[in-house]
DNA sequence: GTAGGGTTAG
């Protein structure tokens, strides 16, 4: 029984989506109530519906508004259709936007305000497949009998756009087309220069990096806010201008927690921990308080400097300060654990807060820790243990779980996995994925077999594919495909210089030194240069970095000296350096300076003098570790009765009484 | 007669 006229079907922009849902309730046919007359709010039922406390409730209470002939009342229908969308819904959220769907269709002259929460509740909404806003704001305007917009009305319908652009960069120029016509439509309406509007328009063009534009806008605005700021200042965070960022972050007269968060989450998105570190250093000292968006940022700048004192310190003020420790925040705690080199603190956050949790997001990170620490073993229990739990993977874990199937010679299993990625969960390999294969193979000694598997590849291969090879033939001592290997890479990507440098030490080790001698000459006529090496130490909540033969840090003449003294008993104990590594250093610049100084020795011997006897040591380093330095450290490990964390660019190195966790084998 | 926008893993 629909009280149903075909005027009002054919016209309605939402029709197909909600056909299934008319059968469920029947529709009034009339108002108790003119449209105009007011209504009490001191009205029993409406009362009621302003006492609702989710859309359940207000579901319930509808049937006896509907009864009462009050449903279609339009000033009911807004509270009605604000408060199905707006209030904590305890099952799916997305029934009820069809349900308000319906309250707005079934409402003879809806109110402006209902059309324009409406248009902001599909905005939202995560499961619309097309821009229904935008089709509810088309309808809007098609008949002049309907309420004219206003400046809600034009924020939503672009936050819409916005929302789509972020989503999915493949749609882009056709929403921000869209959105143009929009923003055309608001001018003719004299709301062009808007706050509001404006600001949506502002972060539009930031999102899909027209920074002029955004700039254009920011300075044509009738007025400006916090959130003008914010939002163009995020437009240069999103393209990597972080001097612009920086410098409009200067300019601004008042900063909140958002412009703190922003500008140091554009800082770790760029690498630049320290500076991340420091600005979250004066945002304390700013007064304001940081909250999860904040953290989960310098969390990742912790694991990434192994700063670990800083980031038990966030662990505890995340409890301290009661913030929500949502899925990310949590990912980030096991994260800057793992990556500390702490994999039982991991575990126990994993398993205290991150195993109920049914997203992704925990199961990820502390895949990602068995990765680096090369627990193949647990990494695959805890895969299968997600299947069972029915979590569904994305493609960061099967990242995650190949490559710590490759660190761990996991062979069948990586094979395995790469083929129930694509079959079972339908997810298309990336280049990381690929990545991963030709690690594991390349380890595994399967050098034809990951050179087979990269001319099958879908995907044109890049220099990390090729790199991964020519990983694998220094590891199992294959000049011959290394050196054609390393004339790929050149004629692909001829600013590789690390991968130039790479075959350089294949070619010295095995004695080729005329070899290793070209390359590097070439290297420094062609004047490129590798990233700079360096290694770093947190000491008390302070960091310490070294550079290759670094002199600069107040207490380089006792490390310099303190270095010394360790060489002499280092060769006692029967360390004998890697001579191939000194002709074409792995991360030196200066040519000149010998092995006793790289980076990471530099970091160790500033750690054992500065810590007491029995203290872990724990340095990162930006590159891979040295042949040279590995030994060298093992052998200090025994000597000084240290554990010793390296994490270097790729995994962890443990060592303790001469040994280290990657078996030789990274 | 009610409302608003910005940030977060490999």
């Amino acid at each position: 029984m629909l009280f149903l006229t075909t005027r009002v079907v054919g016209q309605h922009p939402l029709l197909p989506l909600l056909r299934p849902i008319f059968t469920l309730f029947p529709l009034p046919s009339s108002c108790s109530l003119l449209p105009h007359e007011p209504i009490s709010i001191r009205h029993p039922l409406l009362a009621a519906l302003s006492s609702c406390r989710s859309p359940e409730e207000v579901r319930c209470l509808h049937a006896r508004l509907v009864t009462s002939g009050l449903a279609c009342h339009p000033f009911v229908a807004s509270k009605l259709v604000h408060l199905l969308v707006t209030l904590p819904s305890v099952d799916s959220p997305s029934s009820n936007l069809d349900y308000a769907d319906i309250v707005l269709w079934a409402t003879p002259s809806p109110t402006l305000f209902t059309y324009n929460t409406l248009i902001r509740a599909h905005s939202n909404s995560p499961h619309r497949t097309v821009n229904s806003s935008l089709l509810l704001f088309r309808y809007l305007l098609r008949d002049p009998s309907r309420p004219v917009p206003n400046q809600y009305t034009f924020a939503f319908v672009l936050n819409s756009c916005c929302r789509r652009l972020e989503k999915d960069a493949d749609e882009g120029l056709a929403v921000v087309m869209e959105a143009e016509q929009v923003r055309g439509q608001a001018a003719r309406w004299g709301l062009g220069a808007n706050l509001f509007v404006c600001n949506v328009v502002i972060r539009l063009y930031g999102s899909w990096g027209m920074m002029e534009e955004a700039e254009r806008v920011f300075k044509e605005c009738s007025a400006r806010d916090l959130f003008s700021w914010n939002s163009l200042m995020g437009g240069y965070v999103g393209v990597g201008e972080m001097q612009r960022a920086r410098i409009l972050f200067g300019e601004m007269r008042k900063r909140d927690v958002v412009s703190w968060s922003t500008v140091i989450a554009g800082y770790v998105q760029e690498g630049s921990f320290m500076e991340a570190m420091e600005l979250f250093h004066d945002m304390q000292l700013s007064g304001v308080a940081p909250n999860e968006f904040t953290l989960t940022s310098i969390l990742t700048a912790c694991a990434n400097l192994v700063a670990l004192d800083q980031g038990r310190w966030v662990h505890s003020y995340i409890n301290r300060a009661k913030i929500n420790l949502n899925e990310r925040l949590l990912a980030g705690l096991i994260d800057m654990y793992a990556k500390c080199g702490e994999i039982n603190w991991a575990l126990k956050v994993f398993y205290e807060e991150g195993i109920s949790k049914r997203t992704v997001w925990p199961w990820n990170a502390m895949l990602g820790g068995f990765a680096i620490h090369g627990m193949a073993g647990d990494a695959v229990d805890l895969f299968e243990r997600m299947r069972s739990e029915r979590i569904a993977p994305n493609k960061v874990t099967f990242i995650s779980l190949l490559s710590a199937c490759s660190h761990g010679s996991f062979l069948d299993e990586g094979r395995t996995y790469f083929e129930l990625m694509k079959g079972v969960y339908g997810i298309d390999p990336e280049i990381e994925h690929y990545g991963c294969m030709v690690d594991l193979f390349g380890r595994a000694g399967l050098l034809n077999e990951a050179e087979e598997f990269i001319s099958l590849m879908p995907i044109s291969p890049d220099f990390i594919i090729w790199s991964a090879l020519l990983n694998a033939c220094r590891i199992h001592r294959n000049i011959d495909r290394a050196e054609r290997v390393g004339r790929i890479i050149k004629e692909l990507d001829p600013k590789q210089v690390g991968c130039q440098v790479l075959l350089a030490n294949i070619y010295s080790r095995s004695g080729r030194w005329t070899g290793a001698r070209d390359i590097r000459n070439e290297v420094e006529i062609s004047g490129s240069k590798k990233t700079p090496g360096w290694s770093s130490i947190e000491l008390s909540g302070m960091f310490h970095q070294f550079l290759v033969g670094d002199q600069s840090h107040p207490q380089a003449k006792q490390i310099y000296s303190f270095l010394d003294e360790l060489s002499i008993k280092l060769k006692k104990a029967g360390y004998e350096p890697e001579l191939g590594e000194v002709l074409v250093d792995i991360d030196e610049e200066d040519k000149e300076t010998a092995l006793s100084i790289h980076s990471e020795k530099l970091a160790i011997a500033f750690g054992l003098m500065n810590t007491e006897v029995g203290t872990v040591i724990r340095i990162v380093k930006n590159l891979r570790v040295c042949i040279d330095c590995h030994q060298a450290t093992k052998f200090i490990s025994k000597l000084y009765d240290r554990e010793i964390i390296v994490r270097d660019r790729v995994r962890f190195h443990y060592f303790k009484d001469g040994f280290c966790s990657c078996k030789d084998y990274w």
